[in-house]
DNA sequence: AATATTTATCGTATATTTACGATATACAAT
DNA sequence: ATTGTATATCGTAAATATACGATAAATATT
């Protein structure tokens, strides 16, 4: 491969995949539905709801906080994550713009 | 690794996380706008539109069917690429649902 | 001060993705 | 029949993703 080639499409488009990267995985989803139902919690919540080990939910908190999805505050040793409800605002209406772009509905 | 950890999931967030992971490359996401916008065409006109060669974009239209967002007709020594606007619309309606759990909008 | 709690990061193994050229296959046209 | 056109697939290389245990770092608690 070498390098990708994925810098020669429209802003747009690379951030919209980029979106889709985040929630391309469903441990992602569900973390986001888990989020929104606690509006705040901290990875230990996470792990125990989820069939994963600490370190790979941690992992998955840091791709959806990548994208700002996400927020991570650090309170005492713990770290508050909360739904970023500004970017997923943004995401959702990207998303619903390529759809009525791509299809007739 | 060993082996994924996808299937301990709902069914829901899977196939969601499926339709994501189609859209998670800038080419896929620009193959959907240019066939939405041509109705219908084949791999060689997309190839020259694209920066990728052709077997790569070949690929990328292979996951875009897998998911069943596009389906290919063959046509001769062509193959006619389309839309697949029912499969759109199920995963627009579903990802909808996820904004509207996930976020207050 | 020592211990416990919480989380990120490191190291590692394996799987998957991305990209290409070369080739095979299938059909059309001459 | 031969040639040309179109596309999928194979082989391959490199990058990225997924998963885990172990460890480090930071803060509470005793």
């Amino acid at each position: 491969m070498a390098f990708s080639k994925k810098e020669e499409f429209t802003e747009e488009d690379i951030w919209l995949s980029d979106v889709a990267k985040a929630l391309s995985h469903p441990a992602r989803i569900s973390i986001l539905k888990i989020l929104a139902q606690m509006n705040v919690c901290m990875c230990g919540d996470i792990v125990e709801l989820l069939p994963l080990s600490q370190s790979t939910v941690s992992q998955h908190l840091k791709e959806l906080k990548r994208v700002g999805l996400i927020t991570g505050e650090i309170d005492g040793p713990k770290v508050c994550y909360c739904i970023n409800n500004k970017v997923l605002v943004e995401a959702k209406a990207k998303l619903e713009e390529l759809f009525s772009q791509v299809c007739n509905c």
